[in-house]
DNA sequence: GTGAAAGCGCTAACAC
DNA sequence: GTGTTAGCGCTTTCAC
């Protein structure tokens, strides 16, 4: 199957009667420019009747900017969350235009802004804020607009470990824990949630969070448990599902059972995060919302306003299930 | 942060005093030019100095040819074999000044032929086989290259069935049943290795497995485990981890517990596998050399030569644990 | 309202 | 060896 010529403005041009400047001004629906609406579907005709597709090089080249957004995934389990933003984002530029395309962090052959430059994209997003040098970098490639889903990505984060703290303050807990998740997270927004655990701790009276890294291994999380224990700790709040699995295995291995021995809530409401033994509480949390909002500042942005960041609200909230 | 007038290669053949053809040979290492040293690294200082970036829509459209290279990625777990899969595919595309990105199919905003055209890739690649009619459209949209991961991509499907089965046969199980994902999962993919399943058994002297559905929750679970009951199942091999863990969550609804009330064999490693209670056995594998393979693939049939899909090798191996 | 013409930044024949 | 030149396919000012 080899690929046919290309078929051109001109081909549409002839094939419509009209000059190529015309084919443009309907293909582009130029405002201001009032076109017969017999010509301009015949020109809509010939081109749906070619299956003309312009050639999305030629028109950046042109028009000066493309109509590309990257997005950057780091390494975070792409999971229900995130599947939803995506979804949602994509939407969301396709109706202005724009088109979506995917980082993912671990496509080591080239960095961000490497791919930026060679998509040529007109915009860069990530789930995460981008720091002064990288959003340099990423300006330098080429981009307009970059948008780190903001320094407000920090309060939803700290939201969501106060749900949790409040979650098991109401439940009576005294003194509660903290799962830090192992390597290869994301560690800002570890700290993010962290903060906001022990913040709800203030809000409800109790002592700051026992914070102790638990990785995805019995082990490390078994010896978490064992500190928790040593120190009182009747509740923890952990990191993501992932880690709660952890530490709800951990405590497998020292004989206790959730809720009894040791409350667990996660974050996410992955899949497994119910078979678990026993079901998971977790905070959920729909970033669909966030995706619209954050396309709208990206179109905002190439506009030229200033792209004041959407919040990423995502409504974050528990689901009560037997962990706790 | 406003973005700086773009550099261009004028720029560069002035701070070096050569022509801009000269830039362009130097930085595209035309073979069969001999450019003196000197004036090639003068070429090259100057282009460094100035963080001077070809722009990739001028160039595409001048050479024909974009060096994008899309990935349509659709809604599998995007977990540990995928990911290996990604970082090799994305390094060995890199060696070849091919840059990745990816398509996630949650992405509704624009179809794949759609996001082929506004990057104007020049391939595009999926981990399951395109139909004609897909591949066509792909090449409408201006792909030379079109790569679904490979007729073959059966054989080590059926390979991963094959091996559960025959871990499952070794310990001495005589009847063995198979969980077929719930929704939307590759049904491809279970079809295969379920077949594998099947072939491991009848290899086994075994009689074919009871294939069941189960959904991610324990109640489906549970009903598919009382099916294999009530037909004298002690080992079933599951679709993935995630249909393993739903297993094991529907076992215990039973009052029973792996492997002595039933053996479970899963498929992909995924971090909670071994935190399930017991530990999952399960058959890991490396797309990493699959990557790579694939990359080849690509680079060959860019350049012109028929590109015979790789094996989609991925070294299967079932990593034993409490599980069977 | 429509068309002619001038580029966008780069590559690649083809001269020198 | 290096520079001159002609486009790649499209957008967009400016006449008609």
């Amino acid at each position: 199957m080899r690929p046919a010529k290309r078929i051109t403005s001109t081909d549409v041009a002839r094939e419509a009667g009209v000059s190529r400047t015309t084919v443009s001004f309907v293909l582009n629906g130029r405002p201001g420019q009032s076109i017969p609406e017999a010509t301009r579907r015949r020109v809509l005709e010939a081109a749906e009747r070619l299956d003309y597709r312009p050639h999305a090089s030629a028109r950046a080249l042109a028009a000066g900017r493309s109509d590309v957004v990257l997005l950057s995934l780091s390494d975070l389990p792409v999971g229900t969350s995130v599947t939803r933003f995506v979804e949602q984002f994509a939407a969301a530029l396709a109706r202005d235009g724009l088109a979506l395309v995917t980082h993912l962090a671990a496509a080591s052959g080239r960095s961000l802004p490497d791919v930026c430059a060679a998509v040529d994209a007109v915009a860069v997003v990530a789930l995460t804020p981008f720091d002064a040098e990288a959003a340099a970098a990423l300006y330098r490639a080429g981009a307009e607009v970059v948008l780190g889903a903001g320094a407000d990505v920090s309060a939803p984060q700290r939201y969501i470990g106060s749900l949790q703290a409040g979650h098991l303050a109401a439940r009576g807990h005294q003194r509660v824990g903290y799962a830090l998740p192992g390597q290869r997270a994301p560690e800002r927004m570890a700290a993010e949630r962290l903060r906001g655990v022990a913040e709800g701790c203030a809000d409800a009276g109790l002592a700051a969070p026992v914070a102790l890294r638990v990785g995805l291994d019995i082990a490390s999380a078994a010896r978490a448990v064992a500190g928790w224990t040593r120190e009182s700790v009747t509740g923890v709040c952990a990191y993501n599902d992932e880690t709660a699995i952890a530490v709800l295995a951990g405590m497998r291995e020292h004989g206790l059972a959730a809720p009894a021995g040791l409350a667990v809530i996660g974050v996410d409401d992955i899949p497994v995060a119910r078979l678990a033994a026993p079901a998971l509480t977790t905070v959920a949390f729909d970033l669909g919302e966030a995706g619209r909002d954050l396309a709208e500042a990206v179109v905002a942005g190439l506009a030229g306003e200033d792209p004041r960041l959407p919040s990423l609200s995502s409504r974050p909230h528990v689901i009560e299930r037997s962990s706790t």
